[in-house]
RNA sequence: GGCCCCUUCGUCUAGCGGUCAGGACACCGGCCUCUCACGCCGGUAACAGGGGUUCGAGUCCCCUAGGGGUCACCA
């Protein structure tokens, strides 16, 4: 098919111009991978389009929603750094948009009342399985015009029962169903609450959402909105499928697969950058690149370089990934955090200065995929009292190295200007002495300094924790060894 | 079970009819080296199976198998 350029642009123009998108979590539990990842999707693709993102929850389960989780998920995207253009809006302050739709839709004879009760529904699903037909509600109050008013009733929408509703999907392409296999859903309860798939079409609307990007696991629920958009004779947003994730036994992603909620990746050390493009990642790809800024993303996202498939969690990516991010970070922001760390855990950051801290954030940034990990590695420089590893202190803080490590404590007392290179010249002068190599000699004193067999370079560590503290580490280790 | 979706290394993916099927994580070697890392170099590893279409198929079509989703007065 050939068409013209002009042609092409209008309609790319046409189907670009002011994308509006929403995420709409419901407030019955944390934001989890999977959710941020669809709500990511949503962003990128708003802000690549220079679009509007909306925030909105889906509060109608009255029993399960929560405030705490309302604040929860707030803080989420406050800490992933992602800013929605409005909202959020709460589906509970706007019943009386929904009351509005359904009394339109009753008087137009696309919904009626019901007065079956949930009992004899079920029975009916029940028949109907038996019979080896598709479970679903019969239609008996369809026609029945002669309803006692005193009688409790729910709102149904009629659905056709012939025909077929066909969801243009931006991934998936036209999937079609059998109108036959759909209910007449109830839209409205005899509590009068409206329900899910009805508040989800009217609000739709109602925020003139152009792109609904969701989970797959919404695919079958798309028929049955379309049908209200049918019925209030309004045209559906376009539809984008995103693929689910799964953990590593190719289930679906649960709590059993490790953190499920987002504000855990922060306690756990993760940098918020370095989550978002794994999550990003996770379906989407640009060529070969593996990092991307946010900006970069924003660049070049696009719903067509979607992989359909579902997606499996990789925790090791994720460290790879948030190592990456920690390797290149803002120094300020390490020596922020490592602060913050020490304190959790009652340790004075100002033992050392800021500029020593510095350093110690630079020696570990290419040690630690989480935060977490750079805190309990820094540790030791904090701590009054080196906590030994017994292994490593019956190995190495011997008598045998104690000649050593006392020569090297006197060469040490003698340095004016404690820098890494003056250390490694006090080292250099023990080892061309005593002739013997590096190895010998660092292994016991890093574990006089540290406690156990790892840590940064020896001349960078004792340099770091400054010539008091090392020579007072090393009297303690002296005097352990002759104990 | 009905309906729907999906299927390239273990994992994330590139590929958009002609490629030695590329990259990344993980893994395994080697180099570097005071430990641990980082870094650098190299390696193992995939088109689910079967039919078509085509000169030619990972790429298009069909079937099978496997995986996932969904079938509420939950969202």
């Amino acid at each position: 098919m050939c068409r013209n350029p002009r042609s092409l642009f209008e309609d790319k123009f046409l189907m670009y111009a002011d994308i509006r998108v929403r995420f709409a979590p419901s407030n019955t539990g944390h934001l989890h991978i999977g959710g941020a990842r669809t709500a990511l999707f949503n962003w990128f693709f708003a802000k690549h389009h220079a679009g509007t993102a909306i925030l909105r929850i889906e509060d109608t389960d009255r029993q399960r929603s929560t405030e705490e989780y309302y604040d929860a998920i707030l803080a989420a995207f406050d800490w992933l750094g992602l800013e929605w253009d409005e909202g959020p809006y709460r589906q509970s302050r706007r019943m009386d948009l929904y009351k509005e739709a359904a009394d339109k839709l009753l008087s137009s004879g696309a919904a009626y009342r019901c007065t079956c009760t949930p009992d004899e529904v079920n029975a009916m699903r029940e028949r109907a399985r038996a019979e080896g037909k598709t479970p679903k509600y019969d239609g008996t109050c369809r026609d029945r015009y002669d309803k006692d008013p005193n009688v409790p009733f729910c709102l149904r929408l009629r659905a056709p029962d012939v025909g077929k509703a066909i969801v243009d999907d931006i991934l998936t392409g036209e999937v079609v169903f059998e109108n036959s296999q759909l209910d007449d859903m109830v839209i409205v309860r005899t509590d009068g609450t409206p329900t899910y798939n009805f508040c989800v079409a009217i609000d739709d609307i109602d925020m003139k959402i152009t792109h609904v990007i969701r989970g797959n696991d919404h695919l079958s629920n798309t028929p049955k909105q379309l049908l209200v958009y049918q019925a209030l004779e309004e045209t559906s947003p376009k539809f984008a499928h995103i693929s689910m994730i799964l953990g590593s036994d190719k289930k679906r992603l649960s709590k059993r697969h490790g953190a499920d909620s987002i504000l855990d990746y922060k306690e756990r050390g993760f940098l918020p950058e370095a989550l978002i493009n794994y999550l990003v990642r996770l379906g989407w790809s640009h060529g070969d690149q593996e990092i991307f800024s946010k900006e970069e993303i924003v660049e070049n996202f696009a719903l067509e370089n979607l992989n359909k498939s579902a997606a499996v969690f990789n925790p090791e990516k994720l460290l790879w990934l948030n190592q990456e991010y920690i390797k290149s970070a803002d120094g300020d922001f390490l020596v922020e955090s490592l602060d913050a760390g020490l304190r959790a855990q009652g340790l004075s950051p100002d033992v050392l200065t800021h500029k020593s801290r510095e350093g110690i954030v630079d020696e570990l940034r290419t040690r630690s995929s989480t935060l977490t990990e750079m805190i309990d590695g820094a540790r030791f420089f904090f701590e009054n009292e080196v906590d030994f590893d017994e292994k490593a202190a019956s190995k190495f803080l011997t008598s045998e190295n104690s000649g050593l490590m006392l020569k090297l404590r006197n060469e040490l007392s003698k340095i004016d200007m404690f820098s890494s290179e003056n250390v490694k010249s006090a080292f250099h002068r023990v080892m061309e002495e005593e002739a013997v190599k590096l190895g010998k000699l660092a292994q016991p004193v890093r574990v006089a300094i540290t406690g156990g067999t790892i840590s940064p370079g020896i001349f960078e560590t004792l340099s770091l924790l400054g010539k008091d503290r090392s020579l007072h580490r090393l009297d303690a280790a002296l005097a352990r060894v002759n104990q």
